[in-house]
DNA sequence: GGTATTGGATACTCATCAGTATCGGGTTGC
DNA sequence: GCAACCCGATACTGATGAGTATCCAATACC
């Protein structure tokens, strides 16, 4: 039910996507969805919510497995960017749901709880590598968490109004610059 | 008469603007806004071409200003991270025409080659203060000028989602990182 | 001064979509 | 076996919004 949602949103957007179209990509109608669902802004709600989760585990696990393994910061960069790219339809989703949050307060406040939590988790990473492997950070751990999102967000946007002149390893050459290698 | 779309599309989103609601914000109903254009997707069009073409033209204008005055590179990150929130609304539209365009193949090719404009008119800049300043580029101008812009957007969201926990300064910072001082 | 043109108003149509009410049929518990 | 209960289907409602048809008035043109 989740996964037909996700896939209709990836190729029609949130707002553009009925709830029937919904139910109708899972093989029922839209009574299914409701009995499920009390509205569509409660599965919009539910279905980002655990995306975003399993994002921030994918990429933790990412960063993780660069401890373990011992990869290059700039290796890093790139395994990461092949998350992305292979989930830039997510990125873009993440984009339209960013715009309705805007216009809802509710929405908007639980968005930013979870970035935040997304955020620090990111950071912690970010200090955990760089302790382990002795890299002086060009500046605090959180900030540096800000930045490699907004990066990666940006590229995202940018590869989604004109992919080419996106060269793909442009993502781990800005990351090893800000970090100084 | 854009004007008041514009406005309408600052407060309400691209999509949840009804032709009539653009209308009584310019004090007037449908009918004019059917006689000036042929559609909703008309007007967006006009307004968001001749929006992104002002964006382009106030950003060179800022770097026209930084190679005159001799600003350093660190201020003139400053001064565009100032037009960047004055004009963060505009930016958050930005994302959501992206959005539109995705769906659209006549809408994502216009915006295609006007974003190749853009991008190659900042690189150009770039090009241009690093060459009157001796400042050794740490990589092609194209891609630097793929990265401030998607750094720039990137930030955008990001403020979007949660506006504490990004730095006013954090876009100067990155990019004094990234050139180098 | 009279006619054509144009910018805008009013009042529709038609389609879409979120949400609701209700019904059926299968499963579970007793 | 029977009753309570879900889950899902069907068939609505009500609202909204894009687009159209037609009319009106003011201005421009001859």
């Amino acid at each position: 039910m989740l996964d037909a949602a996700a896939e209709t949103f990836a190729a029609r957007g949130i707002a553009s996507s009925s709830v029937s179209d919904i139910a109708h990509a899972a093989g029922l109608t839209k009574g299914a969805v409701y009995s499920n669902f009390d509205s569509k802004d409660e599965l919009v709600l539910t279905l980002m919510t655990e995306h975003v989760l399993d994002r921030l585990h994918n990429a933790l696990a990412a960063f993780d497995a660069a401890e373990d393994v011992g990869l290059a910061v700039h290796d890093l960069g790139a395994s990461l960017v092949e998350a992305i790219h292979a989930d830039l339809t997510w990125q873009h989703l993440l984009f339209e749901y960013c715009g309705l949050a805007r216009r809802d307060p509710t929405l908007r406040a639980a968005l930013a709880e979870r970035r935040k939590e997304g955020r620090a988790a990111v950071a912690r990473a970010i200090e955990r590598i760089a302790a382990a492997r002795g890299v002086e950070l060009p500046m605090p751990p959180a900030d540096l968490a800000v930045a490699m999102l907004a990066i990666s967000n940006g590229l995202a946007l940018e590869t989604g109004m004109d992919a080419d002149g996106v060269p793909d390893d442009l993502f781990p050459r800005l990351i090893a610059l800000i970090i100084g290698q």
